[in-house]
DNA sequence: GCAAATTTGTTCGTATGTATT
DNA sequence: CAATACATACGAACAAATTTG
């Protein structure tokens, strides 16, 4: 009992595909040469497609043809770092630096800033009362243009009322959040916890970081929580990757300088 | 001018899902009687249909019909934790102490020892020579007898060698692999780096998980390589687990006890 | 700049196979 | 065994996007 015919042809291809006899980037033969090739229907043809496309091994462009998906050099976060500045922790600075050492070019816009009533979720990682008023920053990061990850961060509306009136500001706060925190409230940040799941991508994102319309790739949402040095929370901080193009990295106690630059591409 | 039909239909039956009037688990309308609403051919219908599918929002089952998909209550590992026993870092015991505490059944399989020729990758990962010989050793990890992760850990040879007979044995190392490495070559491990990707599960995944066929679940893997003192790699552990069952906690600095225990499940 | 050719996208129809109840 | 429901496969036509002449 055989597989069915969409099947092996996808099987076929897909080993022409993993064995290199074609190459990333290069174009499938048309879907009418394949039917003929395989003495098939178009229909069948565009399952054993539809199949590889699932598994993000070909896109179609619509006029032009079927190709091999070209894979992207994936960015690298760091999410442990030194809790009292948030450096190494992908955020701020840090997220430059770790971008210009690998000769990318990073940017970001300017925040997006909000008022607004806490959802229950975020009311209860802020551990405020539900409804109550929070403040957001949202920004767009890029590298090299290309779109990177959405962050917004969620602050208590109270430390705007004790006096970090720039939060409310959409104006980027240079010497960073944490940093403005510290001067303004003596609030310093002890320690975080990132929460990491993934999702599918809404269609904002879908939007913002140009996925296929058709589902195949996930994003990665981390929760940053950030507590003072009483356990107190300070913000909530959401960003958003596409999981096709990052990867995150965990340090516990030491670990030497290079670790694992021996990067994640198998083939030389 | 308008989305595509099969668009529209999948579009009127997503906001059913997600604005709750089709609860998860609920079954759809068949084919016949969705093909007759939307006054639309099957063929059609079932564009809709799988549109949701890749989004992950029903399934179909064949004989049955067509279910709103119920979500997984997920399991949670924190990656931070000891560097010096690695509890806390998702290995061992304290996996089974995370699960147990949600009141969860967790096994494990003996593990399936191999002893084997370093690829590249894993030489330059545990700074060993190409083709030199590493001892593998793999489990099966289940909660509540579903199954839960895959496992393995490569060793480079030169510890058995100097006297760590046991990581060739296919029998547990009751207390550890981490004690008995510190216990029979005074090897310390002090620290870890994990690598986390997300990426499509291959076939063995897909059967052991026991994922839907179609590609839409992906699968995380982190690459753990632990150091000792001198900052010389001891192994190097590979976990993959399912995307749609599993979240993960990195904690930096001091972090309150129960902090972020308000799980992810947005609607009560 | 435009028309033709090429290629994938959408939609209809029909028939048969396979899994479940 | 029969009924039901999804899965696979054939065919046909037109639309939309892109490239080519």
């Amino acid at each position: 009992m055989p597989d069915p015919m969409y099947r092996q042809i996808a099987d076929d291809l897909r080993r022409q595909i993993e064995g290199g006899g074609l190459a990333p980037g290069e174009q499938l033969r048309t879907e009418l040469e394949l039917r003929e090739k395989y003495n098939a229907s178009r229909h069948t043809v565009r399952d054993a497609i539809r199949w590889l496309i699932t598994r993000g091994l070909v896109e179609t462009r619509p006029g032009q043809g079927i190709f091999v998906v070209q894979k992207i050099s994936p960015f690298l976060t760091t999410l442990t770092g030194d809790p009292r500045t948030g450096f190494g922790g992908g955020e701020g600075d840090i997220y430059i630096m770790e971008v210009t050492a690998g000769a990318r070019v990073p940017a970001a816009t300017a925040p997006r800033v909000g008022i607004q009533q806490a959802t229950n979720q975020i009311a209860d990682e802020l551990q405020v009362e539900d409804n109550s008023t929070i403040v957001s920053r949202h920004q767009q990061r890029f590298i090299d243009d290309t779109p990177w990850s959405l962050q917004t961060s969620f602050y208590p509306m109270s430390l705007v009322e004790r006096g970090a009136i720039r939060l409310i500001q959409a104006t980027d706060i240079m010497e960073g959040t944490v940093a403005y925190l510290a001067e303004t409230l003596r609030i310093e940040q002890a320690g975080w916890r990132d929460l990491i799941t993934v999702r599918n991508p809404d269609e904002t994102e879908i939007a913002f970081f140009k996925l296929p319309d058709d589902g195949r790739v996930s994003v990665i949402e981390t929760r940053r929580t950030v507590y003072d040095e009483i356990g107190q929370p300070v913000r909530l901080t959401v960003s958003v990757y596409p999981a096709d193009r990052n990867q995150f990295a965990v340090n516990v106690g030491s670990v030497p300088d290079e670790a694992g630059s021996g990067n994640a591409s198998p083939r030389p």
